[in-house]
RNA sequence: GUGGAUAUAGUUCAACUGGUUAGAGCGCCGGACUGUGGCUCCGGAGGUUGGGGGUUCGAGUCCCCUUAUCCACCCCA
């Protein structure tokens, strides 16, 4: 075996290619319900993009990026998230100018260099959906439903939803000054990584799993929250209660991106391991402004596929069938395989799902591989059948089987199967 | 970026403290049924033991390097 995949990346076979298109089709049909349209936006954009977007604070955009020179001198990076390109292409195509709503969602891959480990690649799938122009609670809460009832509609069980809110500039920067004063004292205490975090983004470092619990009589953002946020948050848990969706405040949830505003949000599995968020957002109401847009509101979430996946399997989720092969042709000779040919692909036109004899097998072996396609007829071609000028249809099921005169059996085969 | 584990037929796994020709289940191909599936029985193909180097009379087994995978940290989807 010469070659592999690179690091981080898979292939989806043949064989599980069905599961993902099951995913993706009550992805997409859960967001039409919610009047969420898809957005494609480029694979790669201009580097500065996420350093403006995401935040050159972030890890993300500290160590995680994939980022190259094209032959023009420009600085390229492969999207680590999908947020960022979504408010620039609203922007670039002013699409908040005739409606000031935008309700979009997307369906695509993303790149982070960082080390592989269960549920985390290096090119991963995600769903995301954003509502950029509503400042609403109810765009919050709209959110959240999409990502959880989609994650519900694929049967997910055990899944727990965290909520938070970070404040406003208006508030969270008194927070943070709190924050700094109550920590600092105790930076000696705290392990190397509380210290890195302390100096780069202060909210992190209660978010620690090894110092969580010294953190106890950690001054806490609601008690510095300014009226609007306060309200806004309350607003969004009692809609949530309304609707069903059962949630748990976590003080500690910070999350990683630096836009993030008032409302953070996270689903997690109990079905997956180390990495086990399914998916997070938040509202980002400072984000289209630093992408030179006029000051709009949004919010949205992301969310991964492959995790999906795995929690599915985890838990044991049964998928749908594959679709069973209506028609095997089997045949036995040349004049038999040149009306095969023109069989199948007559049947095929008309919508069956066909498949003949290519590797020129025995008539033991080519039923056996109908059998496998679980076909439900097998169309016997053989010797016997050309010199007398008709075909066997083998019922799979029924175990018959009947002779058809060749010049008939596209019509009756259509005739019957529409009974 | 850090730490630990692993790498043997298509696949899941064997091979006692280094010792003859590296085995088995499933899958695949064929036969019993000279042109007919799912069951059964029989037979067959398939491996430069991830790659490279070293120790040794002898390496799948021990050592080093390398690549990849898995798990965890970090972080996130």
């Amino acid at each position: 075996m010469k070659f592999q995949a690179s690091k981080g990346t898979s292939d989806v076979l043949p064989g599980e290619s069905p599961d993902w298109q099951y995913v993706e089709s009550v992805i997409r049909r859960q967001a039409e319900r919610f009047g969420f349209k898809e957005i494609r936006t480029p694979i790669f954009e201009e580097t500065a993009l996420f350093v403006k977007g995401t935040g050159d604070t972030t890890d993300i955009v500290q160590k995680e990026m994939y980022t190259f020179t094209d032959k023009g001198n420009r600085s390229i990076t492969l999207r680590p998230e999908g947020t960022p390109p979504v408010v620039r292409a609203l922007l670039e195509h002013n699409l908040l100018k005739e409606i000031p709503l935008a309700k979009v969602y997307y369906l695509a891959p993303m790149f982070r260099y960082e080390r592989p480990q269960a549920g985390r690649m290096r090119q991963h799938t995600q769903f995301g959906a954003e509502i950029v122009g509503s400042a609403a609670p109810q765009a919050d809460v709209e959110v959240i439903a999409l990502l959880f009832f989609t994650l519900q509609e694929l049967g997910l069980a055990g899944l727990k939803l965290r909520l938070n809110t970070l404040g406003c500039p208006k508030c969270r920067p008194q927070y943070r000054e709190k924050l700094v004063e109550y920590l600092k004292p105790k930076l000696s205490d705290l392990c190397e990584f509380c210290n890195e975090r302390f100096s780069r983004n202060p909210l992190r470092v209660l978010d620690c799993k090894i110092d969580q619990h010294k953190f106890d009589d950690a001054p806490e953002m609601d008690q510095f929250l300014c009226p609007e946020c306060k309200g806004h948050f309350q607003s969004v848990q009692n809609d949530l209660k309304t609707i069903g969706i059962p949630f748990a405040l976590d003080k500690k949830l910070v999350r990683g991106l630096d836009y993030y505003t008032r409302t953070a949000f996270e689903v997690v599995s109990e079905h997956l391991g180390a990495q086990d968020a399914l998916g997070g957002g938040g509202r980002y109401d400072g984000l289209v402004e630093e992408l030179g847009g006029d000051p709009t509101p949004g919010v949205g979430f992301g969310s991964g596929l492959e995790r999906y996946l795995l929690a599915m399997k985890n838990q044991g989720v049964k998928f749908p069938e594959v679709k069973r092969t209506d028609y095997f042709i089997a045949t036995l000779g040349n004049e038999a395989k040149a009306r095969g040919m023109e069989i199948c692909t007559r049947l095929r036109l008309k919508g069956c799902l066909c498949e003949q004899e290519l590797l020129d097998r025995s008539l033991k072996a080519q039923v056996r591989e109908a059998n496998r396609l679980n076909a439900r007829y097998v169309i016997i071609l053989g010797e016997d059948e050309i010199k007398k000028g008709v075909a066997t249809i083998k019922d799979m099921d029924g175990h018959s089987q009947t002779e058809v005169p060749l010049g008939e059996l596209v019509e009756k085969i259509l005739g019957t199967a529409k009974q």
